[in-house]
DNA sequence: CTATTGACTGAATAAGTATTCAATGATAGT
DNA sequence: ACTATCATTGAATACTTATTCAGTCAATAG
């Protein structure tokens, strides 16, 4: 009296849930959440509507599986950068490389936190469980010691508002993922990274 | 054999028109298009649903209402700066100035662009009517131009490429509301414009 | 007063889509 | 071989929501 052993069941049930966020992942990222339809995503992943609610309680519940690695990965850019080792410059660079990369590589997820963020629809990331707030000041906090590091160190103007700085940082970033999409990205990384670094009022 | 005169229907006409954009926008531009119902903007207006149809034939047809006032009041703010008398200076700052204002006064349509951009659902503005490209292509023709006369006045150092400058300049504008909705507005205003100066290279 | 027109209503309809669930398939211990 | 277990299926269900339409109302010319 015994069905399939604890492993292999283990291993189909991680598998098949990460099938489905990915191919989660995709759906939203291209077409936007509010645009795919449940059977978009199974197709996706190759397989059934009903599987997916063995793994998942609803579609928001999907969504906030593939948003909980997307703010988890790129919090780990910002706060990489913060905790490298050297100078304010360094780590300005590191960070502006880690954002370059991570926008190439983990584009699907600005995509998605693109979509959902020009939804006003003010609590539904409350409704998924995830404290904005929180986990903003998680991001404006590892940009804004980089930027305070850099003024002890006469890198930028002390005059600056560093968290205006920072404010403005963000913009740039996410706005260029909006307007333009992946195709920023085929501007040399050289004028983007100067482009940024003027923004922060970086002296060269 | 006769209704009400030519004049007052007219009237109610166009007075209901507006009401209903009116009311469209708002619930557009806080909720986002896809979360809003018929309902919710009939409700907003104080009008039936019904009447929705009398002057839209449909959701979208009430979106591209909408839209279009959007995309041509933005257009306006940019034309008008690159039309200024003036040196590329005054011009930048009357652009900027223009875009504040209008950030603050016409947020809604920002809004609203950004709940749709989000949405890489390709031909949704194309099944709208709208040429985004032309539409992109007119705003940036505007900037565009202001940068090229302030690079031959040497504001701005000529080895910028200034259609990247540009792109990084409407990256920021858009960027901001998006991550920030009009909280970003509350920042100094001249700290601001000091910083999109900055990004784009002007030399004070 | 009355007939006619056009704006307007809101309940009914039609379409679309998230969610459920009874049935199936696969596996492994007995 | 048998059976318990659990992942999986996909058609049926339940619900949401855009759209329609038969009818009401207000105004006015005759």
């Amino acid at each position: 009296m015994s069905p399939r052993n604890k492993e292999l069941s283990e291993e189909m049930r991680t598998h098949s849930r990460a099938t489905l966020i990915a191919a989660a992942r995709h759906c939203f990222a291209t077409r936007g959440y509010f645009n795919v339809r449940i059977a978009d995503v199974a197709q996706q992943a190759g397989m059934s509507q009903g599987s997916i609610y063995w793994y998942f309680a609803s579609k928001e519940d999907l969504l906030k599986a593939v948003l909980g690695e997307a703010f988890e990965s790129l919090g780990a850019v910002m706060a990489e950068a913060a905790a490298a080792p050297g100078n304010a410059r360094q780590k300005l660079d590191h960070l502006l490389s880690g954002l370059l990369q991570y926008a190439q590589e983990g584009s699907q997820f600005t995509s998605i936190m693109i979509s959902l963020m020009g939804h006003t629809n003010e609590d539904m990331f409350a409704r998924l469980g995830f404290d904005m707030d929180a986990i903003g000041l998680g991001y404006t906090e590892s940009v804004l010691s980089i930027l305070t590091q850099a003024q002890a160190e006469g890198v930028i103007p002390a005059e600056h508002n560093p968290l205006a700085l920072t404010m403005m940082f963000f913009g740039l970033f996410n706005g260029l993922n909006l307007v333009y999409g992946q195709e920023w990205l085929s501007l040399p990384p050289e004028t983007l990274k100067a482009g940024m670094l003027r923004l922060l009022g970086v002296q060269n």
